[in-house]
DNA sequence: TTCTAAATAAGAATTATTACTATTTAGATT
DNA sequence: AATCTAAATAGTAATAATTCTTATTTAGAA
């Protein structure tokens, strides 16, 4: 299966659950979820904004925020638990992690190995009901790192 | 050894820290950091500003914010790695996770047991120099859990 | 005590996000 | 296919969190 069925299967499964929670199937919204599940730079929502403008000049800011909320709500995206300014959002359903580089911001996930599996600390069940666990790895990135080495020559 | 104490021992560690740094004692930040250092609400900076403006009413916003920001530079302090629109700060050392409740976003310490440690996953450093691992559980917490009760009677 | 760079207060500016309102449109109903 | 209506949108204003600017103060070295 090509990238492009894959898409457009993706697409199908937001149009069934935006019917599903009676929600409008509108090409905004299309749009704007493309931009994330064909993106693994967990872009924030000026470059979603950006990228869809390129199709829909005339898509507005207020649209994209509310969507990127309505579409996190629909759990089709999820925002990445950060430390910076902006938001940044993940189409990826699949249980991973995230590397983040403090030096230029990138988020690379994390899958794991076959045999691993998420840890849940024994004691966190004592604060209520989970609903989902996170983990971030913060460091400098391979590219950084190599970056910081061209400089010291 | 009573709490009292325990905090001046803390104070002692920030000033040594600052001269180690190079960095001013300055009553702004010892009230700061004692903020964040004698709370474990994990507050924000308003938060902060408001409790410090008790004993300082003059002090600024953005002393608060830029105080925060070099203690967090000096690890004096951490943010908490969240998806709320506020920052919050964390000066406990111990490494352990957080809980965090989607509904009033109160944010909960999970120390590890005795045997526990922190899980990396076996990818991880393939992305770059790790320099610290963060881990949240979002759920429902306990107080909300039981609101949730109380108003269905 | 003097001096100077670092830190601060006060308020303006910036950035990310959300709210408001008139208009458009998805999709249900006829 | 045409009509209708609530949901969604565009455009823009407003808000909230944080950062910047500048004149003043102060920690701590000399």
């Amino acid at each position: 299966m090509d990238n492009k069925q894959l898409i457009e299967e993706k697409i199908d499964y937001l149009k069934t659950m935006c019917k599903l929670k009676g929600m409008r199937v509108t090409p905004q919204r299309i749009e704007i979820y493309k931009q994330i599940a064909n993106s693994c730079e967990h872009p924030d929502a000026e470059t979603v904004y950006e990228a869809v403008k390129e199709t829909m000049p005339n898509v507005s800011v207020d649209t994209v925020y509310r969507t990127l909320s309505s579409l996190e709500e629909m759990d089709m995206i999820f925002r990445v638990d950060n430390q910076l300014p902006k938001a940044r959002f993940d189409a990826d359903k699949r249980p991973h992690h995230h590397f983040i580089c403090v030096k230029c911001n990138e988020v690379y996930d994390i899958f794991l190995e076959p045999n691993e599996n998420v840890l849940l600390p024994k004691n966190a069940e004592k604060f209520g009901e989970i609903k989902d666990v996170n983990v971030q790895i913060r460091g400098i990135c391979n590219k950084c790192l190599q970056e910081q080495i061209n400089k010291q020559n």
